[in-house]
DNA sequence: CCCCTAATTCCACTTAGTGGAAATGCTGGG
DNA sequence: CCCAGCATTTCCACTAAGTGGAATTAGGGG
């Protein structure tokens, strides 16, 4: 036993912090607030674990305590984590308002967004509306990987060994329509690598085209165009299809003179 | 000595934990990457350990490393967090629609706060412009609490007790203009009791007005309208309040009927 | 190619964290 | 009003997990 003992951090990490997040990740969209029970029970965590996680992160302003009913909400310094985010990243600095003028002069969705975990997660989505007041803009929303153009676009960005680890997940996901829907993600990354992009409708009525932005020293992003109201169509689809790798080949132009 | 020990998270809680989130706010707005050193410097921690809390927070998605010039950057999942904590918040689900009307109605700003330490960050604030194309919400970004109309209203909103902790806090930072500022803040305090709002020109030729949203089971909120390209007058900071102190009003009514 | 700087790994030390068990504190029913 | 039942928090013996200074390695510039 030439390695008796592994030492902290070795590798792993630092546990604490490691749960600590994984307590903060637990509060998914549309929740409000969670007891140390559930919290407890999601993270699969002992609950006095739990309970001394949950006030540390009280105290470091990440969580507000519910005291009438024991429970705790995600507080607003996460967003201004997000804000950091958002104001930092180079690449949302550098096309954020090329893509806001893209959605206006063609009157449809402009999206970036990067992979988190097995989802996708908008850095920013341009939502078009022909009604000025209805236009809006939205980031941090989720959407699955595998089953949107800008998931699969993100997949195809993607070095070989990281790929095949995502769609190995996928398939532990949703072990019945698995082998249909890798063989469609496959597809779609083909589509990619022969045309630039690759178009899905993953929401009814909505057709979606993306493509990756894969720059060193930076993750791989996703760009994506999308229309709602629409039937899906091939000549609708190869038409977004050129707007989509004109524009990302104007994005990849500033990006690279930094 | 009754208490020889203390014990692990007895009080002060999860030291890694805390020591990682620290980590996570060193990137304030603007900054892009940091490399360990500089974080180990703002954080005041020995660089070994923020190597290895960095290394988690990579695993753990909430960081991005950067191979190339050893340093780190927020990754894409602190905003999908910071999403979560927006779309659980019963407090902007309940007025947000309605604050984007009021924007458009009386064609001025309007944003809604909550506290970060001695900032206070904005989970929405609705940008007015006469052109329908520059109007924008921007969440997440923070203004200083003891110089804003917003965070002064909070310091109105809060007892007695975390107020003056607060105050004490702010003497500490600036110690020049202490006096002064110090005397500016209580008047503005004075003036939500009175008034129902206060009002404060901190950046030029803008002025706002801001009032407490503090209901039980709720940290305490701020809301605020505000103006650009006016000058300071009592007339126009009045016209404001009585329409911050209505809007308000409506808004606590629907926030009490949960 | 080699020095210089900065990040990372090593490792002896021990404290900070762990989790089962006990205690505490709410809540709703009788 | 009190008590049963449940959830959360505190206690504490145990020790592995984490710490930080020292040694090492890895870049990058001259």
């Amino acid at each position: 036993m030439a390695q008796a003992r592994r030492y902290a951090g070795g590798v792993g990490g630092n546990r604490s912090l490691e749960r600590g997040i994984e307590i903060l990740r637990a509060f998914r969209p549309g929740v409000d607030t969670l007891g140390n029970g559930e919290i407890a029970e999601r993270c699969g965590l002992p609950r006095s674990t739990v309970s001394r996680l949950t006030r540390t992160l009280v105290n470091s302003g990440m969580l507000d305590e519910v005291r009438a009913e024991r429970s705790y909400r995600l507080a607003a310094s996460v967003i201004s984590v997000g804000h950091a985010m958002r104001t930092g990243s180079p690449v949302l600095n550098a096309i954020g308002a090329m893509m806001r003028a893209e959605s206006a002069k063609r009157r449809l969705n402009v999206g970036l967004a990067a992979a988190d975990r097995t989802m996708m997660v908008y850095l920013e989505s341009i939502r078009y509306s022909p009604r000025a007041a209805l236009r809006n803009v939205v980031a941090g929303q989720q959407v699955p990987m595998e089953l949107t153009s800008l998931g699969r676009a993100y997949l195809a960005g993607v070095a070989g060994a990281e790929r095949e680890r995502l769609l190995r997940l996928f398939k532990r996901r949703s072990a019945a329509a698995t082998k249909a829907l890798l063989a469609d993600v496959r597809r779609s990354i083909s589509s990619v690598e022969r045309d630039g992009y690759c178009a899905v409708s993953w929401q009814p009525a909505v057709l979606a085209v993306a493509t990756p932005i894969a720059l060193d020293g930076l993750p791989v992003y996703a760009l994506n165009m999308s229309l709602q109201n629409v039937d899906r169509s091939d000549a609708l689809a190869s038409e977004m299809g050129a707007y989509l790798n004109a524009f990302a080949a104007k994005c990849k132009e500033v990006l690279a003179s930094r």
